[in-house]
RNA sequence: GGGCGCGUAGCUCAGUUGGUUAGAGCACCUCCCUUACAAGGAGGGAGUCGGCGGUUCGAGUCCGUUCGCGCCCACCA
């Protein structure tokens, strides 16, 4: 159960510590500027270090994107982690929530050179006077080196970061500032290259020379993780190849253009129709390359010809069948995407190359169609078909695979045991919403291969990593020299290899730098080690991980929550949190998903300054965890009435004439029908505890603001007249005490939904943040019996009054001369109990009382106006 | 093709272990300037709980099946 602060003295507000100052007008507006701006000055939401690591609650915040653009999803989703962090703040947990950035990679590469009119060529040395153009031209990027683009690359993200936070303040997250943190900032390279270097210790990082997924826009090798399947167009094209005796073997291929680099035909070894072709050769068309017909259960009889020519590499089947059958490598398609400019040796009839040479693949394949056609090897015409292609989820032309020398991290696709150890971890975490665990467990199991980390890019954490050179020049893969710890963090480009001297850089004999970067993921990998002071800060790391809760949106748990996953588990044999908490998207009224493409998106400061973030943070607190909501905009209405209505309440409770909260005091609730509305109030707290300690804010708000409702449309209105003293001094003290109790503990309750509003009217009569003082305990309701047959007897006869008005078409105020009460004997004693402000609030002269052995029935007589 | 989730009032959603006439807010209709609140208040109408079949005394709730929607994943011949 929760974490128990000590008990609130019962008799009265203990923390009242003001004089009452209600304002004349509440107003919602400005309340954001005014208390962002407080927080921050009094350092309301900063990380006190406890004792005992069970005294934190610890978050391991995502840290967004900044070169994108924040959307009313992604607040949504911050907000619901901030329900969460109030909540345990006002458990007595010390919270441990830090912001980052997320500023390293290639979504920050794109940015400036778009913003700038840059882009970055490596070969270019630094030029400290450099100074970007004023009036950047993105269709003539002017190269630069990389030092420079660096440089542009920490300015921007510094001018982002600025923005996000305000946002974030705007909106009220009660982060901790001061630990904030950067995913290119030196602490985090540091802890990037260190958790690398020991990987590579332990032997779960290597390099490899291997067929990897190539995009040749960024011209960067890409991770499983990052690829998505998009259906594109394409067409089978049936091609002849050639059998000795002249024969042709027909084979169909949406990739013409490769022909030139085919190595064998494949068809299935049970297929009838090849059974002859097996172990013979055949020609390539135009190329007159010989290549063998083979045998393997990977090729598919009905799929195309059930004989597919295998290429260096057409696709990841390819891959499979140059691995498994040894065939030779004969690759065409060079790094940018183009086919290569020499000739390839392995062509039997070089002549046709002449005309692909430098093209693009697109470019290529038409001339091949164009050459096949002369040739005659074209049976009939190209197919259209849409099948779906491999694309880099942040490209927009279809991935090549091309052999490269790359670094791999161990993640279980190649190997059970580990695969087995990650998916434990999944069932050791805990998933909010559970069934979200399914994700993570098909991601596991579908995983193909180690996780390739390094990208061909600039702006990113570098390998700290060199290679000697031999004396022809030549560099030694096999045994890099890695940086030591305690050098931490390196640039292999900048400082030289241990053991060399910096002019014996690129020389035979000498050192050459490692030039990759890390794939952003392999940093924000690390995000709990970063934030929790990993190798930095023991004491705090002692206190903070493994981390309490990892908060964050559905669509990257294969990315994000997975390679922490892996990165935790091999470097601590642990999860890095106890419990994950998945968001859903906002989707657009149409239920899609919001994208920039699709020009859906909604921009959260519009509405923020609209609707106010209180009202806002209450439409994300609406949204259930996992869940999708579709965006409404009459929602924020809703929204905002509730925080309005907050105001204007508390100003009724607090403006009596001489009215002194120091008065309120449980002792003096004495009315039947005032301990009656705290002993439900107190309900309303248990089952709200309840709900937000299972992370189901959604529950708890609903439950906490269907009671308010209540209480301010029934009970406020039931006892005003005897709160003004028109029935004498000790029932005006009940109901001022039971009103203002219930106040302090609604406020309470409302105050991780609505953090601008109760933090303003708790200010009315505290010096301190409402944010630092107890969610509250049901006993701060007092301890009286729930009386149930009271609060619904009395909803029942102001239904009945007002309702009789209502068709009379009169005003509320209207008067009554008798309202007659038939039914049993306990509603009926109920109600005189609470006869002379049912009199009040309704304008009722005189009451009849008729017990039956019926359900309570109220018959009302208007008296005549 | 595999997995997951969702189909309850016009809209957004609640409906705990199956139990009396299925709930809320928005929207809609009628009315009320009542001294906390007109960016308000009161009252009201509105649903064969996607379809079909089954278990049961009883099904929105359990089982099977089917249709529709969304998301995640999947060897590009």
């Amino acid at each position: 159960m929760p974490f128990m602060t000590t008990l609130p003295d019962l008799a009265s507000d203990p923390s009242a510590s003001a004089p009452v100052r209600v304002p004349d007008r509440p107003a919602l507006e400005g309340l954001e500027v005014k208390w962002s701006q407080w927080w921050k000055d009094h350092k309301t939401y900063a990380f006190q270090r406890p004792q005992r690591r069970d005294q934190v609650f610890s978050i391991d915040t995502p840290p967004p994107t900044v070169s994108g653009s924040l959307h009313v999803g992604h607040v949504f989703s911050y907000t619901h982690t901030d329900l969460v962090a109030r909540y345990q703040r006002m458990q007595g947990k010390k919270v441990f929530y830090p912001m980052g950035w997320d500023d390293n990679g290639l979504p920050t590469e794109r940015r400036v050179q778009n913003y700038y009119g840059v882009r970055c060529d490596p070969t270019i040395p630094y030029d400290p006077d450099f100074e970007p153009p004023l009036k950047p031209d993105p269709k003539r990027q002017i190269a630069i080196s990389r030092g420079n683009f660096i440089d542009l690359c920490l300015e921007l993200t510094t001018v982002d970061e600025q923005a996000f936070e305000d946002l974030w303040r705007r909106v009220g997250l009660s982060v901790d500032w001061s630990q904030l943190y950067q995913t290119i900032a030196p602490e985090s390279v540091t802890v990037a290259q260190r958790a690398f270097v020991r990987n590579f210790r332990r032997h779960e990082a290597y390099l490899s020379f291997a067929p990897t997924l190539w995009d040749v826009t960024h011209q960067t090798a890409v991770a499983q993780a990052e690829l998505e399947d998009r259906d594109t167009a394409g067409a089978f094209h049936r091609v002849a190849f050639h059998r000795p005796d002249g024969q042709p073997v027909y084979i169909e291929t949406t990739r013409p253009e490769l022909i030139a680099s085919v190595c064998a035909l494949i068809a299935h070894p049970d297929d009838a129709r090849y059974q002859a072709l097996f172990g013979t050769m055949v020609r390539s068309p135009l190329f007159d390359v010989e290549v063998p017909v083979l045998a393997h259960p990977a090729a598919e009889m009905d799929k195309g010809a059930g004989i597919a020519m295998c290429c260096t590499f057409g696709d990841l089947t390819d891959v499979q069948w140059w691995r498994e059958l040894r065939l030779p490598t004969r690759a065409v398609i060079g790094r940018n995407g183009r086919f290569q400019l020499e000739t390839p040796d392995w062509l039997v009839n070089p002549a046709p190359y002449a005309d692909l040479a430098g093209k693009t693949v697109f470019s290529a394949r038409q001339v091949t169609v164009e050459q096949l056609r002369q040739s005659g090897d074209l049976d009939g015409e190209p197919k259209p078909i849409t099948r779906p292609v491999k694309y880099y989820e942040k490209g927009d032309k279809p991935l090549e695979i091309v052999a490269t020398r790359q670094w791999y991290l161990t993640n279980g696709g190649r190997s059970d045991d580990l695969k087995a150890a990650l998916l434990e971890r999944g069932q050791q975490l805990k998933w909010v919403p559970a069934y979200m665990e399914h994700r993570y467990e098909d991601w596991v199991h579908g995983l193909n291969g180690d996780w390739l980390v390094s990208r061909q890019r600039f702006f990113g954490v570098p390998f700290p990593v060199w290679y000697r050179l031999d004396e022809a020049g030549q560099p030694d893969f096999d045994e890099p020299i890695m940086a030591s710890e305690d050098s931490l963090p390196v640039d292999p480009m900048r400082d030289p290899a241990p053991g060399f001297s910096a002019d014996q850089r690129d020389q035979p004999g000498g050192f050459t730098a490692d030039h990759d970067v890390m794939d952003t993921w392999a940093t924000s990998s690390l995000t709990p080690q970063i934030v929790c002071g990993w190798e930095r800060d023991p004491a705090l790391f002692d206190l903070t991980f493994p981390m309490d809760l990892a908060p964050q949106a559905h669509d990257i748990i294969r990315t994000w929550l997975f390679s922490r996953v892996v990165r935790s588990h091999l470097e601590h044999q642990s999860l890095p949190w106890e419990r994950t908490a998945l968001s859903g998207f906002v989707v657009d009224p149409d239920r899609k998903k919001m994208s920039k493409s699709k020009g859906n998106v909604v921009v959260p400061s519009d509405i923020l300054e609209r609707f106010g973030a209180d009202a806002v943070r209450w439409r994300a607190a609406m949204a259930r965890p996992g869940a999708d909501s579709p965006f409404d905009e009459t929602q924020m209405k809703v929204g905002r009435r509730l925080a309005l209505k907050l105001l204007n309440v508390s100003k009724f409770i607090l403006g009596f004439p001489d009215n002194d909260p120091a008065t309120w005091q449980l002792s003096a609730v004495t009315e039947p029908i005032d301990q009656a509305m705290l002993a439900r109030l107190g309900q309303v707290v248990e089952r709200a505890t309840a709900a937000m300690e299972a992370f189901e804010y959604a529950d708890a708000l609903e439950e906490t603001e269907r009671n308010f409702w209540v209480f301010c449309d029934d009970y406020v209105e039931l006892v005003k007249e005897r709160a003004y003293g028109g029935h004498g001094a000790a029932p005006a003290a009940s109901a001022r005490s039971a009103l203002g109790l219930a106040l302090i503990v609604q406020l309470k309750l409302f105050a991780p939904f609505c953090p601008f509003v109760t933090e303003e009217v708790w200010s009315w009569w505290h010096d301190q943040s409402i944010h630092r003082t107890n969610w509250p305990l049901a006993a701060e309701t007092g301890q009286w019996p729930a009386n149930d047959v009271m609060l619904e007897a009395v909803a029942a006869a102001l239904v009945a009054i007002r309702g009789a008005k209502s068709a009379a078409k009169v005003s509320m105020k209207a008067a009554v001369e008798t309202a007659e009460f038939t039914g049993p004997a306990a509603d009926l004693g109920a109600l005189r109990a609470v006869e002379s402000d049912l009199k009040a609030v309704g304008h009722v002269a005189a009451m009849q009382w008729s017990e039956a052995d019926e359900p309570l029935a109220v018959a009302v007589t208007l008296a005549e106006a």
